[in-house]
DNA sequence: AATTAGATAGACCGATTGATCTACTGTCAA
DNA sequence: TTGACAGTAGATCAATCGGTCTATCTAATT
C-alpha cells in the first residue's frame, strides 16, 4: 500500500490546488481539511499562512515545466520557443484554467511585505534566464530585450486568457514571437 | 465655493482609488470613511460592496482614455496605435502604479457569480473593437486577429510590469506591436 | 407649515478570518 | 521504562468582514 506523505506535503499540495482554484483568499480551515492535517503543523512547517503561500510558489517548479515543454521539442532553439506557445494554447484552454498563479499572487497580495512577492520576482526572473538562453542559442542580437519581449507576450497570453475565454491569445503570440525569433541573423 | 460632490460620487471616487492602491479586498469600512459617507447610503445605491466594485469598473472610463491618447497622436492610424504604448510605458513608469484594473479584479475575484466579471469582459471586448478599427483603417489583412495580438501586448505590458518593475516591458512589446503593424499591405 | 426623501451616525449582527493555546496520542530511540 | 518529539483534535481568541437596523437630521417639495 501507498504511505500517504506527511502532513507538510499534504499541506502543500492541498495549498497548491486550492490557492489556485479559489485564489490566495482561501480560508486557513479549507486548507487545513482538505490536507487532513492539524492546524498546529501549519503554523509548526510553515511559521503562517503567509509562509506557506510563499512555499508553495517556491516549489511550484514552474520553471521545470518550462524546460520539459522545450526538451520535448528537440534541439532547435526556434521550436523550443514555439512549443511554449503551443503549451500555452492548451493550458488556456482548459476549463480549470485560471490565469497565472504567480501574476494572481502578486496582484491580489497587497501588502509590499508578503514573502511571496520575491517568490514571483525570482519565478520572473528565471524564466526571463530561461528564454534569454534560447535566443542567444537562436542567434539573436539582443537575448535580454528578445526575452522581454517573450516574457511580455507569455504574461500577456495568461492575463488575457482570463478574460476573453475563447479568444485563443496564444495563437495570437506564438506569431509575435516568430517576429522576435526573427530578429536573428 | 466648489460644492462637493453628493454621496454617490464620492462613494465611487474613494472605492476606485482604494480597490487600486489596496485591491478589491479593500474592507468597506475603510472605503466608507474616505468617502465620508453614511453606511446606508452604500447599500441605497449600490446594492452592496459587489455592486459598487462593478460599477466602479464599469463608470471607470478606461476606454476613453485609450481614444484620447490615441486622438492626441494624430490621424495616422500607425502612429495612433504606437502612441498607446508609449501611453503605457509612462504609465507602468509611474510608482503608484500597480497593475491592469481590470485583470486584478478578475484574478481577484474568484466567485463567477461577481458582477464586475461582466464589466471586465465588456472593456475588453471594447478596447478590442477600438484596436481592430485602427487596424482596418491602416488595411491590416485581419484586423481581428491582429487586435488580439495587440490586446496581448497590453495585457503583458501591464502584467509583466508588475512583477518586473525596471524592465520597461512597453518598450518590448512596441516593437511588436510595429511587427503587428507591419502586416497591412 | 406639513410632508417626504435622502443622508447621517452608529449600534449591532452573525459569520469568518488567522492565530494561539491546552490536552492527548502514537512512535521511536536511549 | 522513560523521555523526546511530531502530529492530532479542538477549544478559544481578538479582529475583521459585509450587511442590517433604528433613530435623527436636513433640505426640498407641496
Amino acid at each position: 500500500m501507498t504511505t500517504r506523505p506527511g502532513p507538510r506535503e499534504r499541506l502543500l499540495d492541498a495549498a497548491r490546488e486550492l490557492t489556485y482554484s479559489q485564489g490566495v483568499q482561501v480560508g486557513v480551515d479549507a486548507i487545513l481539511k482538505q490536507a487532513d492535517v492539524a492546524r498546529r503543523s501549519l503554523y509548526q512547517h510553515f511559521g503562517g499562512k503567509d509562509g506557506l503561500v510563499a512555499e508553495v510558489l517556491r516549489s511550484d517548479g514552474g520553471l521545470d515545466r518550462y524546460r520539459q515543454v522545450m526538451n520535448e521539442a528537440g534541439d532547435d532553439p526556434r521550436e523550443r520557443v514555439l512549443a511554449v506557445f503551443d503549451e500555452l494554447d492548451a493550458i488556456t484552454s482548459q476549463p480549470a484554467f485560471r490565469g497565472c498563479r504567480y501574476t494572481a499572487a502578486e496582484l491580489t497580495l497587497t501588502d509590499p511585505a508578503h514573502p511571496a512577492h520575491a517568490e514571483v520576482r525570482a519565478f520572473k526572473e528565471g524564466l526571463h534566464r530561461l528564454m534569454a538562453a534560447e535566443l542567444t542559442r537562436h542567434g539573436h542580437p539582443a537575448p535580454d530585450a528578445g526575452a522581454d519581449q517573450l516574457l511580455v507576450l507569455i504574461d500577456g497570453v495568461l492575463a488575457h486568457a482570463v478574460t476573453r475565454p475563447g479568444a485563443r491569445p496564444a495563437l495570437a503570440a506564438r506569431a509575435l514571437a516568430e517576429a522576435v525569433l526573427a530578429a536573428s541573423k
